[in-house]
DNA sequence: CAGTGGTCTAGACCACACG
DNA sequence: GTGTGGTCTAGACCACTGA
């Protein structure tokens, strides 16, 4: 008897069905509805959704509903060089654009002092914006730098939104390398809320400290992307040293 | 009126409390109870709880019981560099030690045949281990090569688990660079129950072509990463090239 | 306004660990 | 067996969207 498998497997296998039939940009049945023709109740029927909506194959709406995603083009990227996402997608010919840019002015408090190696209280900038592409957000970042870095008033015109392109056109100062953590982090609510997902869903998760080459930190970064949308690969050379085998 | 925060938001602080009053390895009250002592259900405390687990702060157990985890050490791991997990622990003096391993025979299927560029059907051996750190299991492992590189015989004696390892000291095939994805992922049911987690908790996922000196794939590998036990970065040089401003 | 997804409740039964 | 977390149900109300 096989029969010891959940509801909720039982119900991807419907879905995915069901996804598959349908037209991208199309929508799904309601989930009072879908839960009835499929005979489960509506928490357990969202609960096997979940699996969809982490693959990016699903999107729901509050107020509108769920509808299928069509396949999309995947933005590439090695991580061997920090380039913005901008430069990333024209690479490729990968049309995107900007939502949401806010810039603020804010002070330094002990963590960001700490990370940016400079005092507490100091003048910083806050940089956040959101990337479209396919119309939906997919990626969510923040900068924030020293204001004799830059200034606010440095992005009031021709701003593409990358602040990385920003410094390097401007040529100074010298940028050296970046330093960049590589975590997976299930999506807070504020960046939840930025991506329109839901809160929990699967994310990536960059942190970058971008030198300068007096050894200074430019720019301190915090990314987050929507799985599927990117594809980052790094080519990595076979390490010398070995742990003897015991 | 700020009541507007939904329950599960008061009952993240709460818990935060709880887990912080709470000594590492202990274990909460249950879920039932709890969730009487803090007036909600148990699906939103448990709803609650999602957050802290995600972060590695509590462990759940069935039958058991919800434990408060001690923080750990990391495994901090360099990208531009492949090396194993093993070599990379004890390079910073971190005791790790390897729990289920697996070793099968299976013939290449299509997707494999594809990926390792040989014959569909050929002979293959598929290497499965669960690596555990602080006595839980914190990585999943999966390493596919065509048996003409490897058997299970070669597996027998003096294994330490990772199959990189066994290839550099065999010194043979020259092993050239490995190409590595990375993605973030939910945990399917294989996975949550290899490390002993929840379904749908965030995964860090590598997927690793080995190559060998004369071009040819030796080694397939799919890795499952628990967030919070290891601290992944590189290096990244300053791209040149720019996408200009509009 | 009606219809959607987001959240919540108060139960229930199950699979599992342990004595 | 007892107690735990894992899953499920059948409701309910809310916040949001679009007509």
């Amino acid at each position: 008897m096989a029969d010891n498998i959940h509801p909720y497997q039982r119900l991807q296998i419907e879905l995915a069905d069901l996804i598959e039939k349908t037209a991208p940009g199309d929508r799904l049945p309601s989930e009072p509805l879908l839960a009835q023709q499929m005979g489960v109740s509506r928490a357990t029927l969202r609960e096997a959704m979940r699996a969809f909506e982490g693959q990016g194959l699903i999107r729901r709406r509050q107020g509108i509903g769920t509808f299928v995603v069509g396949r999309t083009s995947v933005i590439e990227s090695g991580l061997e060089v920090l380039q913005s996402i901008e430069t990333s997608a024209d690479s490729i010919n990968l049309k995107i654009s900007m939502g949401d840019l806010r810039i603020h002015q804010i002070k330094a408090d002990s963590d960001l002092a700490k990370e940016l190696g400079v005092d507490e209280g100091s003048p910083l900038v806050r940089v956040e914006r959101v990337i479209l592409g396919d119309n939906r957000p997919v990626a969510y970042l923040i900068d924030i730098l020293p204001e004799n870095i830059l200034t606010a008033a440095d992005l009031d015109e021709g701003f593409n939104g990358s602040v990385l392109d920003l410094l390097l056109q401007r040529g100074s100062p010298n940028l050296l390398k970046s330093y960049t953590e590589i975590n997976a982090v299930a999506a807070s609510s504020e960046v939840s809320r930025a991506l329109e997902i839901q809160r929990g869903d699967v994310m990536e998760k960059f942190i970058g400290w971008l030198y300068a080459q007096d050894g200074q930190v430019v720019d301190y970064s915090i990314s987050y992307f929507l799985p599927g949308y990117f594809r980052f690969h790094v080519v990595r050379r076979v390490g010398s040293v070995v742990k003897s085998q015991k």
